[in-house]
DNA sequence: ATTGACCTTAGAGTTGTCTCTAAGCTTATA
DNA sequence: TATAAGCTTAGAGACAACTCTAAGGTCAAT
């Protein structure tokens, strides 16, 4: 049985961080010793690392509880639920990633075209697009 | 000089976010009216439309905040402090990038492997995963 | 005169994920 | 036995960028 902060160093989290995620659900220590120690099994060291790997992934707290809870009975789960919830991860980063290089073109072109020299600002060609409303979007849009 | 929610609706922002903004100095009215309204002279709204802007793009209304003080005195500031500023904020996208791909290759590859059909999740590889500490990465690692 | 839309303020709440603090008890080491 | 390291709890604070609330004043239309 370990204590909250070996099991801390074991998994790579801060015995607050497991702390917080006992007050999420999402790790327990099946017993406390007499005077309240939390002591980890090895099947709570197994969940807590079943939780940092879900959360390495990118998984959201609630995401890994839902995990968590068919991984509990798996029996009485569809294999489907796990797919999409993973699915749905995956289309939520696709959105982010949309986002960002949307972002990332911006910023590159906003860049491409000024200089960034010593001179000072009054010409700086990222203030002027800024001040018109964004990059134009006459030509080709890619 | 418009009012609050007349320069809400120009620029698409909801009059709190504009309040909002004002208070951490992003948007100013430069008069109020006898009774206490904002009201928004060209300039003003000249300026919220670079912060809405800007904001579009993605930066932070802490770096809005900088462009800002820049925009106000141009003469005084360099082009490269503006090019800094974007500079930043393009890596700062491209670590996320880096981030949200990672995360995208492993959930692709978790999907890939499992069938996701209705039958129970005993033998769902996905979990199987998650068990075992992550996707194993021998062979070949792109 | 009344209604309803709009405006004001200060400040609290939201979301997600921690991170830290205070005040006090326990355990290991020297 | 003293000290330091580690543990406990409840609860506050941090971050970004809103979002909303309460309690009330103002304005335009009917």
């Amino acid at each position: 049985m370990l204590k909250i902060s070996e099991l801390a160093g074991r998994i790579g989290l801060s015995a607050h961080t497991i702390r917080f995620y006992e007050k999420h659900g999402l790790i327990e220590a099946s017993e406390r010793s007499e005077s309240g120690y939390r002591l980890y099994s090895a099947a709570d060291v197994n969940r807590a690392e079943f939780v940092k790997t879900a959360r390495n992934i990118g998984f959201s707290l609630e995401d890994i509880a839902q995990l968590l809870s068919i991984r509990l009975d798996r029996s009485s789960h569809s294999c489907q639920e796990v797919t999409d919830i993973t699915r749905n991860k995956l289309h939520e980063v696709n959105r982010k990633m949309a986002e960002l290089k949307a972002m990332q073109k911006v910023l590159s072109r906003l860049l491409d075209n000024c200089g960034g020299g010593l001179e000072n600002a009054t010409h700086c060609s990222i203030l002027e697009v800024l001040d018109n409303g964004g990059l134009a979007t006459t030509g080709r849009v890619n």
